[in-house]
DNA sequence: CCAAACGTCTGT
DNA sequence: ACAGACGTTTGG
């Protein structure tokens, strides 16, 4: 019925209904908000519908009612701008910063829409030139404008467009940064005499320490006992399935919260871990790092993460404009970030190539780019600059202990009001999450020092230095000043991001991941929910490794349907349920409708390592691993039951890859493997690693013959009872 | 004028 | 809090 809808005339008549009455005319006014439209050059602008989420399956071309009317929600518009027809409230002009150069001018020249007032202005039109404005990073052309900052209004007036997207979508995440924010904005708010613009930072939340690392695979288990302590180990929220992500979290706070949150820290709430994480310590770090260079956007549009926090902090700096930092930092943030990116997009082309799949990591700057006004666009970014906290209270949290963390700056500032309390954060449904890609951050190249000069050693011999800090060293870094919280964040430095057996993985961890953007993800032995890692996933194009042993088969099955082309080593050992039904559904043909994901092959081929122990998968399992993975190189089988002398036959038959591919297989704690194995794997032209301890059919006498044997070609060796090692690894 | 879809309101 | 519904706004 109304599907169409639309137009009709009548509507602007109807106005009066109910829902009608809004913005009709007054909408440049204070109170009415325009509303933006899609930018059409971020990565989800430029992609097609994807026809099967609920938004495109109630479109009519996708056969639905048409009623909802919404964008398909892979294509929901990162950086959505003001429409053209947007003019100053003062000067009843559109943005003008395409004409100038500099970048403060174009600042003053842009028309920036305040997120509390609703407002639309020049910065330059304003006559309060002194009060400052805080830049909301996350949306170009968004803050909150002098006037309201100094007036301190925090009140709900907030809904300004920052709020809007993902935020009125029901199941953003952004919910929950919202609320942080809102919290602290008040708290900053008020404290925000300060001059200078700030963004709100985002929180990101970063892996726990790195405490443990996997063993991947493990030296073949330690407790031959059987299979161990899979399920057990298996934190209760693997087996329930929640709809949303939130609801681990919900469910583990649940308890605690349901009723007013403390705090609405998420984080704490959330994590006993990342307790501390989050929000005030990123403001507070901004602040205090705060001035020197600032330019950056680091945190620009991480994920969902980021919204919330921006806004909030208005408090510190004022004016935006000067802030935004000085020409030449920024300048050499420009090329920095522009040689990062390339770096970036070097390093995964190279990848890429070989599955052909673009990875998404740039679309920031596109999204800043706005088609229409450019200068919307580039007005954003320096305000982004300023802005680069956020990083910060990321890692802090994660990685301190909460009480370290702390420190004043939680709550220190409390501002005016209590924090309201906040739900915990819930990730709600992601897909109407706005998604934002990870954020480019130009750094700056020297650490300026307080005489106004920079220190003479250069960013990379940081970095060197930082190489070699643990995440937590790191995230104590982070806290010396804003630049190097920006170096700290960089992502060389988290190419590894561990967050094994951490019980809940919040929305804003995710966040942080995205922003890291590792190249190995470990979320072994978490509650990860389905949405959770398909999001994770959506967004980390560049993933080689992704360890997510004694996750359950639900959280699991989101590599059915998204794609991960780059990736390498997928472990899934002692996946709750994932049986020869569910690996046929991770290895069959791409589903994935989405564009560039049209490829027919299996979304898993490139795999070279993959741990498959304590599955019960049979044969037919791993016939569709021969098929699809012609790379595979490691096989972890231990622990699995059904594998028996015919499987290996299989792996090793005449005409499969991976008779010549595999190198190392894993078949401890395989019952039913025996002598006749062995004899099989004579066949593999590569093998180097045989593992066939606790195999109670298998021999040591065997064991010696299949060496004796092997020798003539190859030395091998047992390293172990049953343990078959060649000798010389081959180059 | 129309398709698209933003942002708010409503019902549960 | 959420899922839907839908008037109204945008861009072409």
């Amino acid at each position: 019925m109304a599907a169409s809808t639309a137009t009709t005339p009548a509507a602007t008549t109807s106005s009066s209904t109910a829902t009608a009455v809004k913005l009709p005319s007054n909408r440049t006014s204070s109170g009415a908000r325009r509303r933006r439209t899609r930018c059409r050059k971020c990565e989800a602008c430029v992609r097609t519908e994807c026809g099967e989420c609920h938004f495109c399956k109630d479109m009519k071309k996708f056969g639905g009612p048409g009623r909802m009317k919404q964008s398909c929600i892979m294509r929901q518009c990162i950086a959505p701008v003001l429409p053209h027809t947007a003019v100053c409230v003062v000067c009843g002009e559109a943005g003008k910063e395409d004409t100038l150069d500099d970048e403060d001018e174009k600042f003053n020249a842009m028309l920036m829409e305040c997120s509390i007032c609703n407002e639309i202005v020049h910065p330059n039109c304003l006559k309060v030139k002194d009060a400052a404005g805080v830049v909301n990073d996350e949306l170009p052309n968004c803050w909150e404008c002098p006037k309201c900052n100094y007036a301190g209004k925090t009140g709900k007036q907030k809904r300004g467009p920052g709020f809007k997207y993902a935020s009125n979508l029901p199941g953003s995440l952004l919910r929950e940064q919202k609320a942080g924010r809102d919290g602290r904005e008040e708290g900053d708010q008020t404290s925000t005499g300060a001059s200078s613009i700030k963004r709100k930072s985002e929180r990101e939340e970063t892996p726990r320490l790195k405490s443990e690392d996997l063993p991947s695979r493990l030296p073949p288990l330690l407790s031959p006992s059987g299979l161990p302590r899979p399920r057990s180990e298996v934190p209760n929220f693997l087996r329930k399935k929640r709809k949303l992500f939130d609801d681990d979290d919900e469910e583990e706070e649940a308890s605690a919260k349901k009723k007013p949150k403390k705090s609405w820290r998420p984080e704490e709430a959330l994590i006993p871990k990342l307790s501390h994480m989050k929000t005030e310590e990123e403001e507070d770090n901004s602040d205090e790092e705060e001035e020197s260079d600032a330019s950056q956007c680091s945190s620009p549009r991480a994920g969902p993460s980021s919204e919330g926090s921006e806004t909030q902090e208005k408090a510190p700096r004022a004016r935006a404009k000067r802030h935004r930092r000085k020409p030449p930092n920024r300048q050499l943030s420009t090329e920095l970030s522009k040689q990062l990116n390339m770096e970036i997009r070097r390093t995964e082309h190279s990848l890429a190539n070989e599955n052909q799949q673009p990875l998404k990591s740039e679309p920031e700057d596109s999204e800043n780019e706005e088609p229409k006004r450019g200068g919307e666009g580039g007005g954003e970014r320096p305000h982004l600059r300023a802005r680069e906290m956020n990083g910060t209270s990321w890692e802090l949290r994660h990685f301190y202990p909460p009480q370290i963390t702390p420190l004043g700056l939680n709550r220190s500032s409390p501002t005016v009001r209590p924090i309201p309390a906040r739900s915990p954060p819930k990730c709600v449904q992601m897909e109407r999450h706005v998604i934002r890609p990870p954020p480019i951050c130009p750094p700056p190249d020297r650490l300026p020092l307080a005489d106004g000069r920079n220190h003479i050693a250069p960013r990379e011999a940081w970095l060197a230095i930082f190489s070699h800090l643990s995440h937590r060293e790191l995230c104590v870094c982070m806290r010396v000043c804003r630049t190097w919280n920006r170096w700290c964040c960089d992502k060389r430095l988290w190419t590894h991001i561990n967050l094994k057996r951490c019980k809940s993985i919040t929305p804003l961890m995710l966040s942080g991941i995205i922003r890291r953007q590792p190249i190995t993800l470990d979320l072994s032995w978490t509650n990860i929910s389905k949405k959770q890692l398909s999001w994770l996933i959506n967004r980390l194009q560049g993933l080689r490794v992704l360890l997510l042993s004694g996750c359950s088969w639900v959280a699991v099955s989101a590599l059915c349907t998204s794609s991960c082309p780059l990736l390498r080593t997928l472990d899934l050992q002692w996946v709750e349920g994932l049986k020869d039904p569910q690996m046929r559904d991770l290895l069959s043909l791409p589903t994935d409708n989405r564009p560039g994901q049209m490829d027919t092959r299996s979304k898993l081929r490139n795999v070279t390592d993959l741990r498959l122990a304590g599955l019960d998968i049979t044969d037919s399992s791993l016939r569709l691993i021969i098929k699809n993975m012609p790379l595979l190189s490691h096989l972890d089988l231990s622990y699995c039951n059904h594998i028996n002398d015919q499987s290996v036959n299989l792996l090793t038959a005449a005409g499969t890859t991976t008779r010549d591919s595999l190198t190392d297989v894993n078949l401890s704690v395989c019952n039913r493997v025996t002598d006749q194995s062995l004899s099989y794997f004579k066949r593999c032209g590569s093998i180097c690693h045989i593992d066939l301890r606790f195999c109670k059919q298998v021999s040591r006498q065997a064991c010696e013959r299949f060496i004796a044997e092997m020798s003539v070609i190859v030395p091998f060796q047992l390293q172990e009872d049953k343990l078959l090692q060649k000798l010389h690894s081959t180059p």
